[in-house]
DNA sequence: TTAAAATTAAGTATTTATACTTAGTTTTGT
DNA sequence: ACAAAACTAAGTATAAATACTTAATTTTAA
């Protein structure tokens, strides 16, 4: 089952995609924002496998979604939707680290595949990017400019639920005795699985710690 | 002493530019690159007060440094040097966010005047910029395609060269012994500026600090 | 239903951080 | 040249993290 995020200030807009994907049975839309915060905030919130984002909206574009999704790894797919039937965006979707790019005039076949592609992991570009991006990248600017996302390797280590728990309050910084209040245990249990994890993680401090929740897109 | 890097692919340029501001007894060239990325680096590790950048560079060139300088809000004034003497960059550097443009023509008077001026917090563009700045501007260019630097709130602390060094390794997660080493400073005094820092921020936790120095652009 | 896995938490020793203060030395701005 | 600011680093006491081990419950999956 492929989660998703809508992502689009017209109503009309989200039920009509909304409407077109629920008749997948692999595809469920799970929550839709109207701005480009709250659908960051969705995304945190529900960890979806795609978000489907227009490029124009309020409070925060979608380019800079997709940008603010690539820069803290965040771990879901982003599918651009360019509304005005035009290219300019291309690029800069590409720069921003977005996994697909499509036009308003796509057929429904080009977007379900789009949908696909993009939560298995592969790219969807739009008719004839490819133009464009060549064009692009003989210039140099995609070259330089382009920030390529991260795959996914398998985890070589398996956390429990509470574990998953307290590395979320570990990487926000917090210490064992405020983990503990939060979570209603005693300080003691917290440390042993903040030092059970870090020994799974095979970490000897904060700092490693961090990267390797960023390595493998724990955070 | 106005700590100064140089950023500039010709080692001859570097020189010269060099020989100029070290016959200067408030100037210390501290250290140079030959590229772009080169330069993010150094400014990271030396903390100098001016860059003085090259447009055309290898890897990175000098728009895009002072983009992502602006963008990161780093400490340090940048001064570009525009090496042919056209003046057809100058806007994209003021978008960019720099603080001094001069091109390869100026005099030596000048140049020793716009590192000062831009080490103290002014701006100086060369020549009769302000009629290209004004054309553009009433073109609409730079109104609807300046990166407008965000304003910066005036900070309610004021932090030491030596504490923003610090401030950057804690927010890394290093601790007090790795600090001092980097430093090469004793583990006591990296704990006294830490000590500083988290007083001065009014902060009492790592989560804290964190939210503070976001809040305030820190990093 | 029962063994394995997970969660809980105490004990102990060592290292590191926190919260200061004091104070000598160096750098700076005027 | 001289005071102010910055940098350095020591001392002291307390709190927290690290690095384990042991072991009693509780949950979960075959």
């Amino acid at each position: 089952m492929i989660d998703v995020v809508l992502a689009d200030d017209h109503v009309l807009v989200r039920d009509g995609i909304k409407a077109l994907l629920e008749d997948q049975s692999d595809i469920a839309v799970i929550d839709e924002a109207s701005n480009g915060k709250e659908a960051l905030q969705l995304i945190s919130k529900n960890k979806p496998d795609v978000l489907i984002v227009d490029i124009r909206m309020p409070e925060m574009n979608g380019i800079e979604v997709v940008t603010e999704i690539t820069k803290s790894n965040k771990d879901v797919k982003t599918l651009v939707l360019s509304m005005h039937d035009s290219e300019e965006y291309v690029v800069q979707s590409i720069q921003a680290g977005a996994d697909g790019y499509l036009l308003k005039g796509s057929s429904k076949e080009e977007f379900l595949k789009a949908v696909h592609k993009v939560a298995s992991g592969e790219k969807y570009f739009t008719g004839d990017v490819s133009t464009i991006i060549m064009s692009n990248f003989v210039n140099g600017n995609v070259a330089k400019t382009s920030v390529p996302k991260t795959k996914i390797k398998p985890l070589p280590f398996k956390l429990t639920k509470r574990e998953k728990q307290i590395l979320d309050l570990v990487l926000e910084l917090k210490n064992n005795k405020d983990i503990a209040e939060e979570l209603q245990i005693s300080k003691r249990t917290a440390e042993v699985h903040r030092f059970n994890l870090m020994k799974k993680l095979e970490v000897k401090n904060l700092m490693e710690l961090t990267n390797k929740a960023k390595e493998f897109q724990l955070m």
